[in-house]
DNA sequence: TAAAATGATAAGGTCTTCTTATCACCCTGC
DNA sequence: GCAGGGTGATAAGAAGACCTTATCATTTTA
């Protein structure tokens, strides 16, 4: 029906216009002049008409003038289109878009970001953080390449990769009749005034869940857990890797019967190719995280 | 700097995606399946990330989906442009605009263009009428491909070529005194009511012009010269191709010392090609009025 | 009138882009 | 479990697009 209008053609086309001659649009585009000629030739019989006139010179037919702003608008929105994908590509290339956890990306992160950046220093890296639900959206979303979080709930959409495992225990004060005990039990725990924290669904579903229940405070944010804790108002659950080891007054003990532990791992997307960048990222963290398993606090 | 996409590989992913994989595709656009894997590899290493997932099944990467639009957007561009390229070449490809002055439209051209389709029965014809300025400027601005016209004035974007000559006499009604003369000469005009008319000013810088200069009348409308003139009201000039044949009751007597006639002929661009439809009409009206040139009026 | 510059053309090489034939894989149904 | 039909990927070869060098025919310039 219509023909296949190629583009290099076209730029031929309006350099000849532009320059005043086949020579001069041929030496600015870096080309020889017969390759123009052929070229003009076959894009005229492709259109039915000639677009030059025939005597000599580089003088448009009527019908050439009336194709030249057409081929420059599509020429236009061709270098826009390529040159955005290019741009979207190279800025994507050395960038990776992470979420983590605050506890993975307070206390993993800093040295293993540090490790990645000086195995590949021209990568660039962009680490958002919030609770596990917020991570998990923002690599279903695709805003982010990769994800490092607990596993919250199975999701077909996304992969999960298991890096360690973290235990749960208390955290009291060092003055606490708990602070130097190695080990706890959760019937323990009766009768202590216990502060919820964004942690605690971690345990719904176990027997602890019952105890917290009842607890009388219910602390999302960890500046303010931390002022709690230390004001010996009450004692609270966390993972290890949660726990403020910058508080020295502060303990953790672990828990067991039930042990409960929640697993730490590696979130993408299910059938997504990860960007280069990303997988290197991917590989770096794997290697760094997947033998060492928290499993220090497991009683045997 | 930026990679120079084509058009084709392009629909390719377009087809993959709307029809849902690579066979379909195929199928679709009458290729052959290895044509669009090779195809979409191609544009996927000239942009440097992958448009399609590995995994066997034709699913977008982000950055194909982010691709998809300015592909659609690109290609819906380039097909709007070649169809509207087309659909000017094959509308103008068998069509001719043309523009005559009036003694030649209405004399000459009805039984010329019957010629003509019946020689070439798939083209148009449009025929605009207008005095030889009007003529010449629909010619000069390209509004029109040919003009069939008398030289007014030189101009160097306009080619004239000769067709025939047309010569200058006398109208009266049948009861005056040149009715049936063979010849008149500008001095026995003296004293006569001469009617100007819009083909006078031929006339100027011959000896007829301080004869005209003094007339009482100026009618440029031929319907309101013809009914003066049957009125007898006056006389007028004209050359002999204006003559109104179909008014019995008028007369046309030829003029001499000094003769006078007007050359008409064919007017195009200078140095802009006609269509092959208008330079089959060129081709045509030499054929037919080249020889025929008339100067049965010409004193010999 | 000689020289330079214009665009057109011819022959040849290289790269692109198809084709056919085949592979490796996944899912489905018996 | 294991054919059978589906997916896309890959290899080898033919056809064509595209560019180059070399040359021609005109026109313009000095």
């Amino acid at each position: 029906m219509h023909p296949e209008l190629k583009i290099q053609p076209l730029r031929y086309v309006l350099a000849i216009v532009d320059e005043g001659g086949f020579h001069a649009a041929a030496r600015h585009l870096h080309r020889t002049q017969p390759a123009l000629s052929m070229a003009v030739r076959e894009l005229e019989q492709r259109l039915g008409e000639p677009l030059f006139e025939k005597g000599g010179k580089a003088t448009l037919t009527p019908f050439g003038a009336y194709c030249l702003p057409r081929f420059r608008e599509l020429v236009t929105q061709h270098d826009r289109v390529s040159r955005d994908l290019v741009a979207r590509v190279e800025k994507r290339a050395g960038h990776i878009d992470m979420a983590a956890v605050p506890s993975v990306a307070s206390r993993l992160m800093p040295r293993l970001l540090s490790d990645f950046i000086q195995r590949y220093p021209d990568l660039r890296v962009s680490l958002h953080d919030g609770n596990a639900d917020f991570v998990g959206r923002m690599v279903a979303g695709g805003e982010v390449d990769l994800g490092i979080s607990s596993l919250w709930q199975a999701d077909a959409e996304l992969d999960f990769y298991p890096l360690m495992r973290d235990a749960i225990g208390v955290v009291c004060r060092e003055d606490h009749r708990f602070a130097d005990r190695q080990a706890l039990s959760w019937q323990e725990l009766q009768g202590e005034v216990l502060i919820r924290n964004g942690t605690s669904r971690l345990l719904s579903g176990t027997g602890a869940e019952p105890l917290l229940a009842q607890s009388a405070f219910d602390i999302s944010n960890m500046i303010s857990l931390n002022a709690m804790l230390e004001a010996g108002i009450g004692i609270t659950t966390l993972p290890r890797l949660a726990f403020p080891e910058e508080c020295a007054r502060l303990r953790f003990v672990p828990l067991s019967e039930p042990y409960v532990e929640r697993q730490i791992g590696l979130i993408c997307r299910v059938d997504v190719s990860l960007s280069p960048a990303a997988a290197a990222m991917r590989q770096h963290l794997v290697e760094h995280l997947g033998e060492q398993t928290r499993e220090a606090d497991k009683p045997s």
